[in-house]
DNA sequence: AACTTAAGCAACCGCGACTTT
DNA sequence: TAAAGTCGCGGTTGCTTAAGT
């Protein structure tokens, strides 16, 4: 069944094609249809291959194609479809309208996949690498509001150079044996307060920093610090400092909507051994300042709070999804999440 | 300002499926 | 029925541009 490929006949032009080329290619497409792909070019006098003419229309030319950045719905779709389809692009292109199996290719292997990846999810089984489904839950119940994201992302250092949180949230997680047992109830309860609490002691200390306070922790400018300011030191400079004018949602640990009874804020502090002296510092004016309404953090969502934004709805994104059962150690889920934290929280590519 | 690196995207290539002779 | 021709798909490459140093 041999075949020559078309485009081996010698004198034909390759490469990017020109405004000239394009515009006798659609000219000619528009006069007499597509037509046939292997005479079409020396009919419309290209110096091209049919290849190259179908795929500069099909992927570029086409008078229906949809330009632009992919909105947050086709960004859902694209993930429901590949769940069910796999790579089958022209299939997801079909129910696409507007958009290339070429376009939606890139956009895959440019965005999506990575940011599944960072998800701890299987861009190809779309199932979790590892048993994150109990993690997956709590951060999609957390819904960052654009200020949250500006906050988060302006931060230096990053946030995962803040150890007490990351320590505390590792703690919480995996559940340390040394630790009263945690439920996986709890756990799941608990990450989207600890996100919470990590916009809001980060808002809290750059409130304190942009009012020049003469305060106890370093200055901000430690990107290359060995030993970043603890969040204690950022809750303690801030408290100083609170400006009046902006409201913080929720200071509290998760109370109605998240837990059935009140925390046993002790106990977790002994969980995060062995800082859990600067973390229960931490935590009690976290806690104390949460009912005077008067702490900052401009932007810190509740689950009940209206968000402007679109949100990262897991409910629906993983549709599709199967979350099988992964197996993976807490000290594997607690590893991950030390490095992943900061990770979780970059849904900063769905804004638009 | 110059250089390096990373990201995004258009285009190419090889192959298989389907159609025609 | 088999060879030849055509089309379309998916993987990959390489160019361009933006961002970082």
């Amino acid at each position: 069944m041999g075949r020559a490929p078309c485009c081996e006949r010698s004198g034909l032009k390759k490469g990017p094609w020109t405004p000239e080329e394009d515009e006798k290619l659609v000219a000619y497409i528009k006069k007499h249809g597509q037509g046939n792909w292997r005479t079409l070019p020396k009919n419309a006098g290209l110096a091209r291959c049919g290849k190259s003419c179908r795929l500069r229309w099909t992927n570029y030319l086409r008078p229906d194609i949809k330009r632009g950045r992919f909105s947050f719905e086709e960004e859902e779709a694209i993930i429901q479809l590949h769940s069910i389809l796999g790579n089958k692009w022209s299939a997801i292109a079909a129910r696409l309208p507007g958009r290339t199996d070429n376009e939606i290719k890139n956009y895959w292997n440019t965005h999506i996949r990575k940011r599944l990846l960072r998800m701890g999810i299987d861009p190809v089984t779309h199932a979790p690498r590892l048993d994150l489904s109990a993690l997956l839950k709590p951060a999609a119940a957390y819904y960052p509001t654009q200020a949250d994201l500006d906050t988060l992302r302006a931060l230096e250092p990053p946030l995962a150079s803040y150890p007490d949180l990351l320590r505390l949230a590792s703690a919480l997680l995996s559940g340390r044996p040394a630790a009263p047992a945690i439920g996986e109830h709890r756990q799941q309860q608990l990450l989207p307060w600890i996100l919470q609490q990590a916009v809001a002691s980060i808002s809290m200390a750059q409130h304190a920093v942009a009012a020049g306070a003469a305060c106890q922790m370093p200055p901000p400018d430690l990107v290359h610090n060995t030993n970043p300011p603890t969040v204690q030191q950022h809750q303690l400079a801030a408290a100083q400092h609170q400006p009046q004018d902006v409201v913080c949602h929720s200071m509290q640990p998760p109370t109605a909507g998240y837990v059935d009874s009140p925390l046993d804020v002790p106990a977790l502090m002994q969980a995060a051994q062995p800082d859990a002296t600067n973390l229960q510092q931490w935590n009690s004016t976290v806690t104390s300042s949460g009912n005077n309404h008067n702490s900052v953090g401009s932007g810190v969502s509740t689950p009940t709070s209206s968000s402007p934004v679109p949100r990262l709805d897991h409910s629906t994104t993983c549709v599709a999804t199967t979350f099988g059962g992964g197996g993976a150690s807490t000290d594997d889920v607690a590893a991950l999440f030390d490095m992943q934290l900061s990770e979780l929280l970059d849904v900063s590519d769905y804004m638009l």
